[in-house]
Formats: structure tokens, C-alpha cells, sequence
DNA sequence: GCCGTTTTCGGCCCGACTGTTTTCAGTCG
């Protein structure tokens, strides 16, 4: 069993348990938990119930919950719960305006257990009959039932963050004297998002106008002076809260988030007499204020190092800030190159040399040039002659091009039974040899687990692209035992690469952090297959900072003579390189 | 149900907006 199939079902107790009207501690105790399984990076199912203990917001009750969930496939708590209330019931939290009071309400007056049931108890004018609803409510619930299948999709990060900047753009032009900014979780790099939040800061009140207003809004979901909400054509929701001047640190902190990490900061205030909220720090005693305007401030009221909001998780930032032990994030000034792109040779939409310049053009002084391999036949992969032609095109290149050293490389497939897709000898006249998975996806994950071991033998494997071979909103990623294998490229000096495209970003923010307390060093690439994708970067940047690496952690931060030591073949290799004679 | 550098008991974050009200509960972030 999986981290995610036991953080559903210890996140839908905490559901039932809420329209149960049961202490809310208890609910959030079980949200916490599901999160923290969620996110851990070590597989639950193979801890000890004593191991257990030491994951965050896991004790000893939920440790013998999880221990139960684990053994036997189900929690009879709840199954007990799922006799008092019916699992279809949960759907009607999703809806806009209907929490778990009213989806309670419902099933315990009118008996509704699902959308249907709720859709034809208002047709039939049965739900202003309660008391408590009116005609508002149900005109409220029957467009969220009709938009349910549209408000459902969350977003990648990129399509999200280019909505959030148009409306900031629209917004600067109303109010240019007002300080705008994109918080939220698109503030602080998650991969995808269910909404766009934007504050303003010493703004006129006619902003919120111009935001209900603005071009792309379908609908005005709450309009005050404070704080409203549209819905965008399109499906997405967008935020805006206006604060104060004075309060634009506190707002920034507090809009920011995560949820977590802002309830810990609040808790943390109280500890030191002071209250935290979005208008700033302030003593308890006399309400005096002690910062508001400055984020940092905010940090170094409560005696902590301001916090990156990529960090802002709730996974260990608060104490890390406390001991002045955050680590110097990477930036994306930090990269010097990239290791991974394609060209017309493969499937990249550009030429070799219109590559080469676009990534001069970005400030790259390394490059290498990864065109798919031979089993890749939609892809147009190159087969051992190809690839070599195709090296000695890309060394021509280099010899005529100054400022920017091109590597020739391949991305080889890695074979359904671990063997690479092209000979060693190829491989070994290569320059560079990321390996990746794209074909069988779905075996099981002892056949996978050896299927990446058996790729990592070969000692011309520089790189293992995109690990897990996931696509955010649209397939998970395959299934092995990520510490043998992270440890087994640690041991062989194997790189893994976070992988910038940004359907992909993968690694994911946990198990790159994860590789890199393996002992592993890691690249960030753009996976371009045009002039234009090699900006990605700035999408992979942000993974690694959530990952918590710094410039250190990334090989290609390294100048290119130091980026070329540190790659496998050099480490293992280090008198004679082989060469190609077939 | 979790958690502990004042605690193994008694805490656990906070404010804005809406719709139903007759002074406020529910929802949301």
C-alpha cells in the first residue's frame, strides 16, 4: 500500500468526521496526518509501528491506524463512520458554498446522499423548505453542480502562473501606485494549483472594481471591500485581498502560506506573547505593533531567519530558520548549462544550430544536445550509426561556435528488461548519456525497481532523466523502490535530473530532496524540444528550491570543466575514454 | 488526535464575506 491510498482514506475520515460535527482538533489531526504521509518520503507500509511515531502528526493512536490500514486493507473506524454516513456523501463538500454543516443538514433532513439526489431535491423545491437554506443557496448549488466537472481540474503551474500575471498586469495599470503581488501557492512554486491569489497593498478602493471587472471574469463569487472572488472563464478561481500599506509584509506572510506553516508561525507567536495576523505582528498585553510593513520583519519578530516561500511547508523550515540553518537556495542565475534538449535529428522542432544559438541567446555556456534513441520510433530515434553522424554534426558545430561548449549526447531509452537501447561502444564515444524510461510503463514495481538497477550498470549512464516518468494531471508516475535505486546510482555516481517541462517536474519536489540526503547529486534540465522550451529552466529551479538544494547539490551550476569531472564516466574512467570502431 | 526548552493535561490560528438571520452561523482561504 501506497502513501497516497493511506492518506485518502486518512483524509476522508477527517471529512466524515467533520460533517459529524466532531472537535475540530481531531479532524485537523487527521488532515495533518494524511498530509504528512502524503509528502513523506519514506514508504510508510515499510516502517515499524515505533518508526512511525517519529513521522510528524503521526502518534500513537494513528500509528495503529495506519498499522491496521496496512495489514489488513481497511480502518474499521472507518467503516464505522461510513455506516453512519455514505461515502458519496463527501462529493457534496466539493461543491462551492456547501461545507460539511449544510452536506450534514442535507442528509439528515431530506435524506440527500449524493449530487443527484441534492441536484433533484432543489428542482423539486425541497431544499428551502429547511431551515436555514433559502432560494440563494440553492441558485448557489445548482451552478456549482453544473460546473462541478469544470471547477474539479486543478492547473499547471506555468498555464496558472501566466493567467496571475496577466491579471497583475491589468491590475498595475489601475492602481500603478499600489504594490501587486502573486501569492499563494503559485507563489511558492506547487506544481499545480487550484487557484490564483493576488494581493494589493496601499491600493484605491476602486482596484476590487477593476478586479470583478476584469476581462476574463465570468463570474463574481464575492465582492467587498477586503477580499473578492471571480471565477475566470476557463475554470479558474482568482483571489484578490487588498491590505493596508503598513500590513504588505504580514499580508504577503500570511497570503503566502502554506496553511501549515502559517499556523505554526501563529503558534509560534503566541509562545512569545505576540499575535500574528495578515495586518502584522503584535504584543499580546497592549497590542502594540511590533512589524507589519516587511516581510522579513515578520520572520525576525518571532526570532527566525526569513524563510524562503518555497519552503513554507510546514516540513521542518520553522526550526531550520530558528538554528539560522536554511540552506542558500539555488537560483536560476546559479545554472550555467543544460543537459538535456532535442533537435529536428529526433523530435525537437529546431535545428541543431538554431538550438546552439537560442541557448547562447539564454546565457548557457555548456550544452548538451540529447536526441531520442531507436526505440523511440514515433519520436524518429537515432540507432548507433544515427547517433554517432549525429555527434560528429554537433563537434562540427562546437569547433565553429564560440562562448558555449556543445556535448554530444543521446537520451537512450532504457529497455523494457534494463538493457539500453543503444551498443556500449556508441554510448562510450558519446560525450554525455542520460537514460530514461518511456515504454512499459506499468510494470510491477519489483520488475521496474530491477529494470532501473540493470540500466544503471551500464557505466556510460551520466544521468537518469525524468525518474519517475510522470505527467502532472494526467498520469501517475511508475512504481519501484526509489531507495535502492537512488542508492545504487549514488554508489555508481550517477546523476538524477529534475526535469523542467512543466507537465513533467520530475523529480518532484520530496524525492528530489530525497536524492539529495541519498547522497546524490542532481542536474536541472529543460527537456526543450524547441528555442523557446529552453526558458524552462525557471520551472525546474523552483522544484529544487522546494526541494531545499542549493547550487551545490546541482552539477550544472559547475563550470564545464568541473561539470565534465564530476560526470560518471570521468569519476569511474579516469586515464582513457574508448573509442567507437564499428 | 497530537504534542511538550514554563505542560503528560490542556491547549490547539484567524479574519472576511454571504445568506440567513432578528444577532449570527457557515464557508472559505
Amino acid at each position: 500500500m501506497d502513501n497516497l491510498a493511506i492518506a485518502r482514506v486518512l483524509a476522508e475520515i477527517g471529512d466524515l468526521l467533520e460533517i459529524k460535527n466532531e472537535n475540530s482538533f481531531k479532524i485537523r489531526a487527521y488532515r495533518n496526518a494524511a498530509d504528512s504521509a502524503a509528502h513523506s518520503t519514506q514508504r510508510l507500509s515499510d516502517l515499524t509501528a515505533a518508526q512511525r511515531l517519529a513521522v510528524p502528526g503521526i502518534g500513537k493512536d494513528l500509528s495503529a491506524k495506519i498499522g491496521e490500514l496496512i495489514e489488513t486493507g481497511v480502518i474499521a473506524y472507518h467503516q464505522e463512520l461510513l455506516r453512519e454516513f455514505p461515502a458519496t456523501i463527501l462529493d457534496l463538500l466539493h461543491l462551492q458554498g456547501v461545507g460539511p454543516k449544510t452536506a450534514a443538514l442535507l442528509y439528515r433532513e431530506l435524506n440527500i446522499k449524493n449530487l443527484d439526489e441534492l441536484e433533484r431535491a432543489i428542482r423539486e423545491g425541497r431544499l428551502r423548505a429547511v431551515k436555514g437554506l433559502g432560494p440563494k443557496k440553492e441558485a448557489q448549488i445548482l451552478r456549482a453542480i453544473s460546473e462541478r466537472a469544470q471547477l474539479a481540474g486543478r492547473r499547471l503551474l506555468a498555464e496558472a502562473s501566466d493567467a496571475a500575471e496577466a491579471i497583475v498586469f491589468a491590475l498595475r495599470s489601475d492602481a500603478p501606485e499600489a504594490t501587486i503581488s502573486i501569492v499563494g501557492s503559485l507563489r511558492r512554486g506547487c506544481e499545480t494549483t487550484g487557484d490564483l491569489d493576488i494581493l494589493a497593498a496601499g491600493a484605491p478602493p476602486s482596484l476590487m472594481a477593476a478586479f470583478t471587472g476584469y476581462r476574463l471574469v465570468e463570474r463574481v463569487l464575492a465582492h467587498g471591500e477586503r477580499k473578492s472572488s471571480v471565477l475566470l472563464f476557463g475554470g479558474l478561481q482568482a483571489d484578490l485581498r487588498v491590505a493596508p500599506r503598513e500590513s504588505l509584509g504580514a499580508a504577503l506572510q500570511y497570503f503566502t502560506g502554506s496553511k501549515a506553516h502559517n499556523i505554526a508561525l501563529r503558534d509560534r507567536a503566541l509562545q512569545r506573547g505576540l499575535k500574528l495576523n495578515e495586518y502584522g505582528v503584535y504584543r499580546t498585553d497592549d497590542d502594540a505593533a511590533v512589524a507589519g510593513a516587511d516581510e522579513d520583519e515578520i520572520y525576525r519578530a518571532l526570532g527566525l531567519a526569513p524563510i524562503p516561500p518555497e519552503l513554507r511547508e510546514g516540513r521542518g523550515e520553522i526550526q531550520a530558520a530558528e538554528r539560522d540553518e536554511l540552506p542558500a537556495l539555488v537560483t536560476r542565475q546559479h545554472l550555467r548549462g543544460d543537459l538535456h534538449m532535442h533537435t529536428t535529428a529526433s523530435d525537437g522542432r529546431a535545428d541543431l544550430e538554431t538550438m546552439a544559438q537560442a541557448a547562447l541567446a539564454v546565457g548557457h555556456t555548456y550544452i548538451a544536445i540529447t536526441d531520442h534513441s531507436q526505440s523511440l520510433a514515433m519520436a524518429n530515434g537515432l540507432d548507433e550509426r544515427g547517433a554517432l553522424e549525429h555527434a560528429a554534426r554537433i563537434r562540427a558545430l562546437n569547433d565553429r561556435l564560440d562562448g558555449i561548449t556543445l556535448l554530444a549526447g543521446i537520451e537512450c531509452d532504457i529497455r523494457p528488461d534494463g538493457r539500453m537501447d543503444l551498443a556500449d561502444d556508441c554510448l562510450a564515444a558519446l560525450d554525455i548519456v542520460i537514460a530514461s524510461v518511456h515504454s512499459a510503463f506499468s510494470q510491477e514495481p519489483e520488475q521496474m525497481t530491477d529494470r532501473l538497477l540493470r540500466a544503471l550498470e551500464c557505466p556510460w549512464v551520466d544521468i537518469l532523466a525524468h525518474p519517475t516518468g510522470r505527467l502532472l494531471l494526467k498520469r501517475e508516475g511508475y512504481r519501484y523502490d526509489m531507495d535502492r535505486v537512488f542508492d545504487a546510482a549514488a554508489r555508481y555516481g550517477v546523476a538524477v535530473e529534475i526535469n523542467s517541462k512543466v507537465d513533467r517536474l520530475d523529480l518532484r519536489d520530496t524525492h528530489a530532496r530525497l536524492a539529495k540526503e541519498r547522497g546524490l547529486k542532481l542536474v536541472i534540465d529543460s527537456d526543450a524540444h524547441s528555442a523557446a522550451g529552453l526558458e524552462g529552466l525557471r520551472w525546474g529551479v523552483l522544484v529544487a528550491r522546494r526541494a531545499w538544494l542549493t547550487a551545490d547539490d546541482i552539477l550544472n551550476t559547475r563550470p564545464i570543466e568541473q561539470f565534465r569531472a564530476s560526470l560518471r564516466r570521468r569519476r569511474n574512467t579516469p586515464s582513457h575514454s574508448p573509442t567507437f570502431t564499428g
